[in-house]
DNA sequence: GATCCAAACCAATCCAATATTGGTTGAACA
DNA sequence: TGTTCAACCAATATTGGATTGGTTTGGATC
């Protein structure tokens, strides 16, 4: 017999389970019930039952899911819609490459579009990462910085899926613990980074923002993969 | 007294605080201690405590939540909870803008990284768009060509990204009509610029697909802003 | 009488333990 | 063989209790 043939056993039970969905009372989410309890009400194995199911599926009449249950129609399209769920599937050095290939371009548009105030801002964010007394100081405003150049590019769309990227990256990089020195160094790489950044987008030079940028996150990736104990920027 | 002013106890108590959050270590997500136990460590009234930290959050220095806790910093904001406020303040132009910035570089990884079963699936995709009867058809398959592309880059929080601008280009253009002829002409600007992508990542050939991408989504973006009643690609 | 404080209460949130649920395996059995 | 049943597994849901910021109250203090 081939794989794909049923037992005559097996076509009953689709039947049966056919006329079951077709009169059966479901709950407002298509949710029917769970397979042990079913498979009794049904009067058959739960062996056969999911034979029956499976086939139900292949046609797409039901979908299915572990912990969940299974539902009457088509699965839901799986568009990561969910942060968290993102962030169990990926890791520190996918998002470091994410953000080697978005930031680069938005800084790129930031230099056409960035306003005089905004600009300012960046050089206020830019001088308080200097003064940090702590590596947190430094963080929130190393944040802010690339935020001011996000928001320089004055356009939401772009500005929400940054938000999302650095929630993501909070989200994954938690739980990493900091070693550390109590402060950034002096002549940590980032001061002059973020400088030729900012120079960059305010000498209106697209293509050296977006190389900057490019530099300074490539030499984070680095600190990032070398020593994970330090923050990498 | 005004409103606004402090007495002078509270004013020392927001000196101790500052004092206290310059010297304290805190834990990783700068989360600082329940009220209950900072108000007794710092010697003073839970009440007098959330006098000063409502300065303190006033200021912007730290923020407050429920059942969360009290946390230095900016109060972080949670994007894809609200992509329907977000959907609000932008439009169709700005969301055209973010993927032409984004998409380009997006084919760029993926002429690095896919795979050939990707690349045939790019290619059925594309053959599919030909044979479509209607544009609903064509934009089903277009999405999907555009979407494995994103999954060819191999990056997840990249594809999670694509994902949302996706997700907010549907609700933006909501409610728009689609008045329209009956199907894509067999001569649409689309088909030889898909083309032109899927060759160019086929042949490793980076530069030449974040080119031929930047290429397609500006024939889309003139289409968009000329004839709003017509779908773009 | 006006403040201030401690305690109690509230609702949002977190957290850990527990229960469900689809999926899988293996032994018993026909 | 092929079927059934029970046990197990991992993902998910659910539940109850503990935390935590926010609010109210009654009494103490000056």
């Amino acid at each position: 017999m081939s794989i794909l043939s049923e037992t005559s056993s097996d076509r009953g039970t689709v039947t049966q389970l056919r006329a079951y969905l077709a009169q059966a009372e479901l709950p407002d989410d298509g949710r029917l019930p769970p397979e042990r309890d079913l498979s009794e009400a049904l009067g058959v194995s739960r062996t056969e039952l999911r034979k029956a199911l499976g086939t139900l599926e292949a046609e797409g009449q039901i979908w299915r899911h572990v912990g969940k249950g299974t539902f009457v129609g088509s699965r839901p399209i799986d568009t990561f819609a969910d942060l968290t769920a993102l962030a169990r599937r990926t890791n520190p050095a996918e998002v470091m490459r994410a953000r080697l290939i978005m930031e680069p371009e938005i800084a790129r548009a930031a230099a056409l579009t960035a306003t005089p105030m905004q600009i300012a801002e960046m050089r206020a964010c830019q001088a308080r990462t200097r003064e940090a007394a702590t590596w947190r100081q430094y963080e929130n405003w190393d944040h802010r910085l690339h935020r001011t150049i996000a928001e320089a590019a004055q356009n939401i769309p772009l500005l929400g899926l940054f938000d999302t990227l650095n929630a993501l990256r909070r989200a994954v990089t938690w739980g990493r613990l900091r070693s550390n020195p109590v402060k950034p160094s002096p002549d940590h790489h980032s001061f002059a980074e973020h400088q030729a950044i900012v120079d960059a987008i305010e000498n209106r030079d697209m293509n050296g923002a977006a190389a900057a940028m490019r530099t300074h996150l490539r030499t984070v990736e680095r600190n990032l993969l070398d020593r994970q104990t330090l923050p990498g920027e």
